[in-house]
DNA sequence: GACTAACCATACTATTTTGATAGGAAATGG
DNA sequence: CCATTTCCTATCAAAATAGTATGGTTAGTC
């Protein structure tokens, strides 16, 4: 599984924000309530996003977290792997030398780097608006 | 990670098997030194490509495996599928309903789709012989 | 100053996955 | 009948994952 809760619930956060922050800031608790996630696995998925500051926040009463930039300005590449880094889809690929070290021997190098482009095509030319374009859709025609 | 080492040495084994395989049956001895995975280990994996009929054996002196096809008519997808069972890159894409009920109205939903696509694309095109033949191509120009 | 909510850190648990090992049964060839 | 090699079943240990629990500190609002 390339992708997790984590990065699952880093999206689902900011499509939250996305839809609810309008000109305020959003409340880590109102976000676990409507998402479905514990408040402090939240807080923890949060704190990837606000600082690599993807997302915005002030304290106290009315604080709450906002995003940077408008949704058409992420990607949902951007945010997942904010929370699991590298998407390789298999180890082969990491940067780390340990991992495969026969890689220039390797026959399958190259098909787990195209893989990866496939991927990372999809993640970098998918932006969160249009995540929340693709649902509204759907619920016009009646998916 | 989508691909672990289980998909790999499965591919491994394949592509051993289409290099080395002649007239002859392979002893999983020698693919266990040649692609350096532990006997047993292989023994395990070769098992279910032996289930799903993508290599066949005969036992005792001389035995070994033989691929069922030639490499041209494998895709890496069908091996690595054998192996890693549905290779979707979140759980919400799985056919059973318990792994996410509220499928209909996830925003992200659309988006794990187009990645399984994405990957599909990659893996249902690819042949062992294409693998086979990118490696031949890379050591002919010298990279 | 009380309350709220972000922020921070740690560490524990439960479950699953993964990689691997062990031992033996059954078939085949010579 | 004996060596070889597949075939089968179990078991194990390490790592990753998905959270939960605990217990605070800091910064804003009213």
């Amino acid at each position: 599984m390339i992708i997790t809760t984590k990065g699952k619930n880093a999206l689902k956060l900011m499509i939250d924000l996305s839809l609810y922050q309008g000109d305020e800031y959003v409340k880590l608790k109102d976000i676990a309530k409507r998402e479905d996630i514990s408040e402090k696995y939240l807080e923890q998925i949060v704190s990837y996003l606000h600082k690599s500051r993807k997302v915005k926040s002030t304290r106290g009463a009315n604080g709450g977290y906002r995003l940077v930039k408008t949704p058409e300005e992420y990607t949902v590449g951007e945010i997942i792997k904010c929370l699991e880094g590298d998407l390789a889809p298999t180890d082969c690929l990491h940067g780390d030398e340990n991992a495969c070290k026969k890689r220039k021997q390797c026959f399958c190098y190259p098909l787990w780097f195209k893989l990866d482009q496939a991927v990372n095509d999809v993640l970098e030319h998918t932006t969160l608006q249009d995540v929340i374009d693709w649902k509204e859709q759907e619920t016009e025609i009646g998916v």
